[in-house]
DNA sequence: AATGAATGAGGCTTCATTCAT
DNA sequence: GATGAATGAAGCCTCATTCAT
């Protein structure tokens, strides 16, 4: 599931690797993605040396933690599709579990700096483009079942999903129930049903593309 | 509108004062909060020295543009409580607004030292309470009007105005008409209408009060 | 008193010039020769522009303070000379009152570059002069007396005077029994009696001149 | 002789030490204790990063210079008290030796602030008692032979010892003889002998002691 | 290959001095 | 004249990155 095989690492080198990422995963989501990379090293229980060996710069570093987070996104939606039995409950699974992804995925969206490298990065886009195509087929699915309105896209889907991502300023022990009401809020307006149209046009994949 | 009437200032003083905000507030927008205190000054037309006698650090100037935010969304709710005939009506406006806020607002949430900081600010503290006041009103009112689910609270209401608030991940061309989409799937699913109950019970303002 | 006749100034003017003095005395005192200007100023009740005025700059402020003392200094020396009945109890008045002009004196003497500036003060150095001119006499007078021992001059004495300026790292209530007991010393040290002679020549005033 | 001896340093990073500390107290006699912490690292010839990470900041090298500087006191001390025949013997050579310990003590006593925080330094505190603990014995051992005057004590030695690191404002080629001078002179003022009894009580190393 | 020491650029902040009110 | 606001140079310190051990 790891972003990046990167030849082939020897066992020590590659336990390192992903020491120093899940340091820096965690830390970005505590701190923001501004940590000194010493405490990154620190945490991941290795020097700086060892971290600048494996990612020449904080930039490397982001990209990672970003691929590392959008293959385990990907995982989750091939999932859903594969093991639900309707594309509907595939769509409710995959919004659910944005939640617990949502922990992994916004840590590095917290500058835009962070956003700027992560967008560049072609292996992220990749994984956002493989993403897409599940979240289409899964969309496209409920839609035939009748489940989901008519008028809305992967791209639409998409939205939410990112927005459901993103820390609700609740205190923790509350943070779940919020999420859940959301999703619920979110699924209610979803569920075909006559109702008001929604406004513009079908968003699909393409009109979230950057650039 | 502006938090911090502060005393008398001199005539120039103030407008100083005015531009170093304004100045914060955008640089804070498309750099986050850790844009360098002397381009925040440079933009501002003056001198570090000027934005160091205005607000003593870092820190006094976010709170001071979280105030000014706050105050501007506080404002916003109360002209739609007042203007609006009625309280759905309201309720809807101050959705389609959190748009047009979320430029000055998301600023100062990116990192999370800027969040702590801001709350802590009691003056800040004191502006999310009465915006809490004001949606209690039109959350209970557009209910007694029949037009809002009634299993949902101001609590509810507010975590959608923060997630509004988000960046979302789209050109910048598309932005707008994805927020209307999201905006009117949301008040689909906040319609009164047989549909599920949500899960757990009505969000109070009490409940997103942080500790 | 005053070192600096300084023209004539408006009455309210000469009483700003004396309240900077007074002030910038007590805050070198407590702080050392780099308190800011502005505190200074404040402790006097007054702006920084009008401390400004009075004096062009820190060295200024310095040298003023520094006349000051020394002018004081002078003014004991001469009453201790023209006061007491010997020349020997005029010495060990002048010595027990170095105690008194200590917290005036040493305030300037803290920082090397304070020293410097002061040094090179005509001002300053001319009161200097003065006062070696009266502890000339006295240690002439004295000697002649048989009570101080004819092997110190002027410089021998005036380097005691110096010491005893010198802040003793004694609690604030031992300070004085400190001072008053190597006073007691020094002049058991001075007397005129068989002991040891002293090593190198005599001192006089023009061996302590710098440079 | 050094105070801190901290852990095990790589060969070079202990010699990045020694020499920082060296620099230090070089510019803090030269300058006072201001110097930019910038031209100390440069005359040890390293760079701020690694002073910094040596001294975390200007407070922690005032502090270990001070420590060194005691250290060396304690040092001598013992050395006159073991190798001197007699223990007047011993405090003269303690007296003598002030002079060459000036230019490394009296660095760290310029500024006020300086004080404080070596003050409150406990490691400096170890030292200075150890110090006072050899001072009473020398003493006591003096007047038991019969040289010493028997109304002083370990305080009041060390206050004569602390007047003698103050530097002088002599000339540099007549500061020597100055020192000899007065040193000479305290001697003769300390030793046994009918004279006028000294004022207060006999000062000990308590008496001296902070708070 | 791992470590952690060294470097120095860059951001933060203070304060001497100048200048508009 | 007095005031206090504005300026910007200069010192402090942090931390990304490089490099010796």
């Amino acid at each position: 599931m790891t972003a990046d095989p990167d030849v082939r690492l020897r066992a020590d080198a590659r336990r390192n690797r992903d020491q120093i990422l899940a340091a820096a995963k965690a830390m970005f989501a505590e701190e923001g993605p501004d940590v000194p990379m010493e405490e990154i090293a620190r945490r991941a229980g290795v020097g700086v040396g060892t971290l600048y060996r494996r990612f020449p710069d904080r930039d490397a570093l982001i990209k990672a933690v970003a691929q590392d987070n959008f293959a385990q996104v990907l995982a989750e939606a091939e999932a859903a599709e594969g093991e639900e039995p309707t594309a509907w409950e595939a769509l409710v699974r995959l919004l659910s579990r944005s939640r617990a992804l949502r922990l992994s995925v916004h840590l590095a969206l917290l500058s835009p700096q962070a956003w700027a490298t992560i967008r560049e990065d072609p292996q992220t886009q990749h994984f956002r483009d493989e993403i897409m195509d599940v979240l289409d087929r899964i969309v496209a699915g409920a839609q035939r079942e009748g489940q989901l309105r008519s008028d809305v896209g992967a791209g639409d889907v998409a939205v939410l999903v990112s927005l459901l991502l993103k820390r609700v300023p609740a205190p923790k022990d509350t943070a779940d129930v919020v999420t859940d009401r959301v999703l619920a809020l979110m699924l209610d307006g979803l569920r075909a049903r006559p109702g008001s149209p929604l406004p513009g046009r079908v968003l699909t994949a393409a009109d979230l593309r950057d650039r």
